[in-house]
RNA sequence: UGUCCCGUGGUGUAAUGGUAACACAGCAGAUUUUGAUUCUGCUUUUCAAGGUUCGAAUCCUUGCGGGACAACCA
């Protein structure tokens, strides 16, 4: 037999080097979400990542809110960013808070002070900024900088006592002000906030900048590979420097390239500005790329970890084909959706040689892809037909295969029709067919003998609920979207949402329950929306079929 | 005009000094009671130049190209 064996990627390298060598016994892992914004396909990357690492080698995740500023953070984010995850279908090993932290960061920073290594600086942020120089130009000292220890003791714990206001002061490490790397050039570490924490209330004033809070947070859960994305490269060198004179469990910190993908906006700032002006329904309206906007679409965490599985790890930039993704949806969809029948713009069909008042339940497969027998659904058929409008050309083209003048085709799962009369409205518009069908070519039980290539869907007249649908198409119109220089409201789609208020549904639909996908044959998968009511049922159009024609 | 990271088909990802491969996309064709699914085939690849080596996508050097870095954001 052929063991397969996949080939690792450069993360899953280093850790089984790191077990190997007996570094570690296990490893920890943890994903840290900042409560400020609802979670997206990127996040799904980071997600499946780090998951499926603390999966793969028996570890554990921790999921860890990064919420050290309180100014930007809310607990509606943090419900929605836990629901995500479950979506996603991971489970962590603790959930905790940064701001779990602050006592011991805080005494952190004491102990930074007392080495010798932080300072209380009064300098503006603008006179700051001036210090630090350029990235080709050395920075140059604080006036401050050479403040006695017992004096930053005694100014940092004014700090904490709110006896400063916001601004006044800030609370910087002391490394060297001429480093190449701007960001050891004595960063602040922390800062007055009389701000409202989303968990802590009012007990703190100061609060921690990432830089100071994430490192030692991962040394405090003991995270054997913290894992980030690449724009935090420069960081490194922070992370391990105060670890180092703080003493405490040297966690290592990877980068690995962010997801980008094509016509597809990532950024959690600007997604906020289309939902603040209302360019979108929602954080979860389904044209957005969060993860709550892809589940209201239909799409399904299954696709999404097969997504992840496929476009692999590594350090350079990407830009995915948007088309990747919708595969995989439709790859898992195919498996799973049952099949239901829709017309979308309806002509009417009657089949003048069946009998008026006559009705048979033509039983329907429901999924013939399905890993188990899906079974059937039974569908109406009477004398009066809707087909779609599309599927009748009076004049077709040479490898058109449905219905024309006199031509015949399948109603799947019903009968084989042929059309007799075109009727048409005053102004020359078809609004009518009348045809004949064939007895015998009754579905699995066909003795007619007559062979068709066109198969087209249908609904009974009599029979169909009207119902919406919402077609998507994507939210913009650029492939990268990294790469704009102009405002990113200028590339958006003006066609991405397409209703459709009233389109034809087998009766079998009425069912339809919310998390249910279904194929609507030969024209997509859709899902029911919650919007949703028992007047009106509303479906969203999650991904076309692939379509070869 | 500094430091760091990164360069493999159109897009991603592998090949860990020994035949450049897999997926998506694209293009053909077969099958099909969904123009879906399934199946078959095809197109298209190592940034450049030197060097090391019997042998280089891989190691070295120098270029070139892309990205990141100067928030009291994360």
């Amino acid at each position: 037999m052929m063991t397969e064996e996949k080939s690792l990627n450069f993360i899953e390298e280093i850790i089984e080097a790191d077990l190997k060598a007996g570094k570690h016994k296990t490893i920890a892992t943890r994903f840290p979400p900042e409560p400020n914004g609802y979670l997206h396909i990127g996040h799904a990357k980071s997600i499946c990542l780090n998951f499926g690492l603390a999966q793969k080698y028996g570890g554990k995740t921790n999921l860890r809110f990064d919420d050290t500023n309180p100014v930007t953070e809310e607990t509606e984010y943090v419900e929605n960013i836990k629901a995500d995850v479950k979506w996603l279908g991971f489970e962590w090993a603790e959930e905790l808070y940064a701001s779990d932290y602050f006592p011991q960061l805080y005494a952190f920073a004491v102990k930074l002070i007392n080495k010798g290594f932080a300072y209380v600086d009064d300098s503006t942020s603008e006179e700051m900024a001036k210090q630090k120089g350029a990235p080709t130009v050395p920075g140059t000292n604080s006036k401050y900088r050479s403040r006695s220890i017992e004096e930053n003791l005694k100014l940092f714990t004014e700090m904490k006592e709110g006896k400063h206001p916001d601004g006044s002061k800030v609370l910087r490490a002391k490394i060297d002000m001429g480093h190449v790397n701007m960001l050891m050039r004595d960063p602040v570490i922390y800062r007055v906030k009389h701000a409202h924490h989303h968990r802590t209330g009012d007990t703190w004033c100061v609060y921690p900048m990432y830089d100071f809070a994430h490192g030692q947070s991962d040394a405090i859960e003991q995270i054997t590979h913290s894992v980030c994305t690449l724009e935090f490269v420069p960081h490194r060198e922070l992370y391990d420097w105060f670890i180092e004179k703080l003493e405490i469990y040297p966690s290592k910190q990877y980068e690995f390239a962010r997801l980008n993908m094509t016509y597809t906006m990532m950024s959690k700032r600007k997604l906020m500005q289309l939902v603040n002006e209302n360019l979108v329904s929602g954080w979860d309206d389904p044209r957005m790329p969060t993860l709550s906007g892809a589940r209201r679409r239909g799409y399904t965490p299954e696709a999404f970890r097969e997504f992840c599985e496929k476009i692999g790890v590594a350090k350079r930039d990407n830009l995915i084909d948007l088309s990747l993704l919708e595969f995989c949806v439709r790859e898992h969809l195919n498996k799973i959706a049952y099949r239901r029948m829709v017309v979308f713009d309806p002509l009417k069909v009657v089949i003048t040689n069946y009998e008026e008042g006559k009705l048979e339940m033509m039983p329907s497969e429901n999924n013939t892809e399905a890993a188990e027998n899906a079974g059937v659904r039974e569908m109406p058929f009477s004398r009066e037909l809707f087909i779609e409008k599309d599927d009748f050309m009076e004049v077709p083209p040479k490898k058109y295969f449905r219905l024309s003048p006199g031509g015949m085709v399948r109603l799947k799962s019903g009968f084989i029709i042929k059309c007799g009369e075109v009727i048409k409205d005053a102004n020359g518009n078809v609004t009518e067919l009348r045809c004949t069908y064939i007895s015998e070519s009754r579905s699995g039980h066909d003795t007619s003998g007559v062979q068709v290539k066109g198969v087209i869907h249908w609904v009974s007249a009599a029979h169909a609920v009207p119902v919406e649908v919402r077609q998507y198409e994507k939210l913009f119109v650029t492939e990268d979207m990294n790469a704009i220089e102009d405002d990113f409201k200028n590339h958006l789609n003006p066609h991405s949402l397409h209703v459709l208020p009233k389109v034809y549904a087998e009766p079998a639909l009425l069912n339809a329950k919310v998390g249910e996908h279904f194929q609507f044959l030969r024209m997509g998968y859709f899902c029911l929306d919650p919007d949703s009511t028992r007047e009106k049922l509303v479906f969203n159009r999650t991904v076309t079929l692939r379509d070869s024609k």
